[in-house]
DNA sequence: GCGTGGGAGACATGT
DNA sequence: TCTCCCACGC
């Protein structure tokens, strides 16, 4: 089979451990690769797909490889043009939403919402919820538009549509018309959110057998990266384009999910194997990235979601110990992490782009950039939302987005004042009331307007009239523009005609904030400047789906990043910081057993992510709304082996050594809640007592299973919901 | 119509 | 600590 191999290919087989090449060079047909971290993995779905090319002739465009994020899609198309040249264009790289947003533009025919569609961003999502629910008189007193819009989204990523939305009670009945609502909201404006772009290519496959058959047969390799944070959605779609052919190869670890509160379903793995229950399995065990200590501080904390030990192994040796360090509050920490980093440089021990930082909440970064800065030290930030979430480039966003695609209200609203050019809630009001009359969208409407001014003299009156044809005829003549212009060209051309500079100037503070913001508008520049012209479309997707990560750099300077966001990455020297109670696990992941488990989780994904070095960071105190509030060690911390540590962990908790026996006894998810530290002393329950829950309301326990001294419970609520909670953490009562 | 200033609420994690 | 929203005055 490996006769007529590119060079570049055999050498690269010589190069994988066996498992690597079991899984390479496994014949076509269902294959589940169970990947532990750093064991190359990416490696092998990169070298999957050319052995498909190469060794079995496959031609690239046949195939279909799903990646996390952009960035690892546009990594994967690299290294693959290395390897094979020419022969790997064609190919089909990217991730499920960007997938799925081709496919619906590809198949306009199939949808309403034409192939000039525009993806909503999470804040057009919220506008549009909240916009449905005063269409429909219900008061965000009782239905916070942001939990609405989650409920909403949960369902979406579930493939209910307004239809199959549940109706079991008033709350339920009211946030399903609000889900109706809002459809109608996005469909009105030619936009869909993200989750829609995965809800409308799962519904046009399952209904269009025809276009099922096109599909399935022009992807009949399919591949798929991190496969347990893949949702319902995600794996129906995988499951109808690969039913047919069958030649489906993911890789995943379950120990790494760490999306499911956004839907991600690591159970998929289990339905992979019942769908195709031919797959082959092959474990990746072997680990090439981290020293022994990190692995067995890795190992330690992730023990107690398994049955039996994990076994992770490296030839690497032991390395260095990882280092626990306490510190009195957050700003010491900033300053452990810097004063380290510049000793580590200044031995020569590591460059500045071999170190990461990593924390639970965004929020956390702050106080990091600060001692960054004030030492003088350059720093990436991950983050999308950064750069991309500023006003004055989201302002410049919807500009263009509104050119693309006039019935984009989100975009009309956002920008129609700004600059102020004399349009306020009244001049609005007319325009929306009008457009409505005649079934347009405001900014179709204003388009018109510029093109037939006279039919419009008698609706508006004179003023209305005046400052909306300046308006429309702007907007009229950048369309125009917009088919012979570089997106950048058109970008240029708006910031000269509604003066922008100025109007930064004039509506900043100070100087240096002008400053700043023109740097932004400079650096959406750089970007779109990379893009030919008639490529606004792909412009707008590809910041509409923009990753944290995709915003990663090349650089020479430390990298700052959520957890989430470390997902994949790897860092010679990482620190986490913050790890106390409260942050990790969050706050609102302690009453919930399955949250909690994924918070250990996220903990295992930050500690593999180090190669040689691990700084444990533990602050005694925050300063948080005007107060210091003292802080207790995160739980996870007990977990880590004492041989495998050097510093403070003992301090941590002076009496490890009396509880290890204890904890081991215990049970999933109950391991490292010692009794004498919950806040309270957990009642007993029994199978029957009927209880209240702070949040759900009143339930039923249904089973009870003792846990190291604490209780699991499973309550089934009154709501129809039935959830694990941990008795000692769960703000629970008996009642009755 | 528009700018300003004060008060209230907010910080999970992100496509 | 920052952002959003509303009321008020010009």
């Amino acid at each position: 089979m490996s006769q007529g191999l590119p060079s570049s290919l055999e050498d690269m087989l010589t190069g994988l451990n066996e498992k690597q090449r079991e899984a390479v060079t496994a014949a076509p047909g269902p294959i589940l690769v169970w990947a532990g971290p750093g064991s190359g993995k990416t490696r092998v779905l990169t070298y999957r797909v050319a052995y498909l090319i190469a060794a079995h002739d496959v031609p690239p465009w046949r195939i279909l490889a799903v990646t996390f994020t952009n960035k690892a899609a546009r990594e994967m198309r690299e290294r693959l043009e290395n390897l094979l040249g020419v022969k790997a264009s064609g190919l089909t790289v990217g991730t499920f939403h960007a997938f799925c947003a081709r496919m619906l533009r590809q198949e306009p025919a199939y949808h309403p919402f034409t192939e000039r569609f525009v993806i909503a961003d999470a804040e057009d999502q919220r506008r549009l919820v909240k916009q449905a629910m005063e269409d429909l008189r219900i008061s965000d007193t009782f239905y916070p538009v942001r939990q609405v819009h989650a409920a909403i989204s949960r369902a979406k990523n579930a493939g209910q549509w307004p239809d199959d939305f549940p109706e079991n009670d008033l709350r339920n009945r009211t946030i399903k018309q609000v889900y109706r609502r809002y459809q109608e909201l996005l469909l009105a404006s030619r936009a869909l959110d993200f989750d829609d772009l995965l809800l409308w290519a799962v519904r046009l496959l399952e209904e269009h057998p025809g276009l099922r058959r096109k599909y399935s047969e022009r992807y009949q390799h399919i591949l798929v990266d991190e496969f347990q944070d893949t949702n319902a959605l995600q794996y129906h779609l995988v499951k109808l384009l690969a039913q047919e052919h069958r030649n489906i190869f993911v890789v995943g670890d379950m120990d790494q999910s760490i999306y499911r509160w956004r839907g991600a379903d690591y159970r998929n793995l289990e339905r992979f194997q019942r769908d195709f229950p031919e797959a082959r399995i092959i474990p990746l065990e072997e680990n090439y990235r981290s020293t022994q200590y990190i692995l067995d501080a890795a190992m330690g904390v992730i023990r107690p979601l398994h049955k039996k030990p994990k076994r992770l192994y490296t030839r690497r040796g032991q390395g260095r110990k990882v280092v626990v360090k306490r510190v009195r509050d957050t700003y010491q920490e900033a300053t452990f992490v810097v004063e380290t980093i510049l000793e580590m440089v200044r031995t020569g021990q590591a460059q500045l782009g071999d170190f990461a930082i990593m924390y639970r909440t965004n929020a956390q970064s702050r106080v990091m950039e600060d001692r960054f800065l004030e030492y003088r030290i350059p720093y990436r930030l991950v983050g999308a939302q950064r750069f991309y979430g500023r006003r004055e480039v989201k302002d410049l966003l919807a500009y263009l987005r509104l050119l693309y695609n006039p019935a984009d209200e989100s975009s009309l609203l956002r920008i129609i004042n700004v600059p102020p050019r004399g349009i306020g809630m009244k001049t609005l009001a007319a325009l929306r009331t009008q457009a409505q009359r005649m079934g347009l969208s405001a900014g179709e409407l204003l388009l018109d307007l510029a093109a037939h001014p006279e039919t419009y003299a008698s609706t508006f009156n004179r003023r209305v009239f005046n400052v909306l044809k300046h308006f429309a005829d702007q907007l009229a003549s950048w369309q125009a523009a917009m088919t012979r212009l570089s997106p950048l060209d058109l970008l240029d051309r708006i910031l000269h005609d509604i003066e922008y500079k100025t109007f930064l100037r004039e509506t900043s503070r100070h100087p240096e904030e002008a400053e700043t913001r023109w740097e932004n508008v400079m650096e959406l520049r750089r970007l779109v400047a990379e893009y030919p012209p008639s490529a606004l479309e792909q412009f707008l997707e590809d910041v509409a789906l923009m990753s944290d990560q995709d915003t990663l750099e090349e650089g020479d300077a430390p990298t700052l990043l959520t957890l989430h966001a470390a997902k994949g990455l790897e860092f010679p020297v990482v620190f986490i910081v913050g790890l106390v109670e409260g942050l990790l696990p969050h706050a609102r992941s302690t009453e919930d057993i399955e949250a909690l488990d994924e918070e250990r989780r996220l903990f295992y994904v930050g500690i593999t992510r180090a190669k040689d070095r691990l700084f444990l960071v533990v602050p005694e105190t925050r300063w948080s709304f005007g107060t210091y509030e003292p802080l207790n060690p995160s739980r996870f911390l007990k977990d880590l082996p004492p041989e495998a540590v050097s510093g403070d962990l003992e301090k941590l908790f002076p009496h490890l050594k009396k509880k290890k026996k204890r904890r081991r006894a215990a049970a999933k998810g109950a391991s490292s809640t010692s009794p004498g530290e919950s806040t309270r002393p957990a009642p007993r329950y029994r199978e029957g007592m009927r209880v209240r829950h702070a949040r759900w309301g009143l339930g039923t326990v249904v089973s009870v299973e003792e846990a190291g001294g604490d209780q699991i419970l499973m309550v089934a609520f009154d709501t129809g919901t039935t959830k694990p909670l941990l008795a000692s953490m769960a703000p629970l009562e008996i009642v009755g």
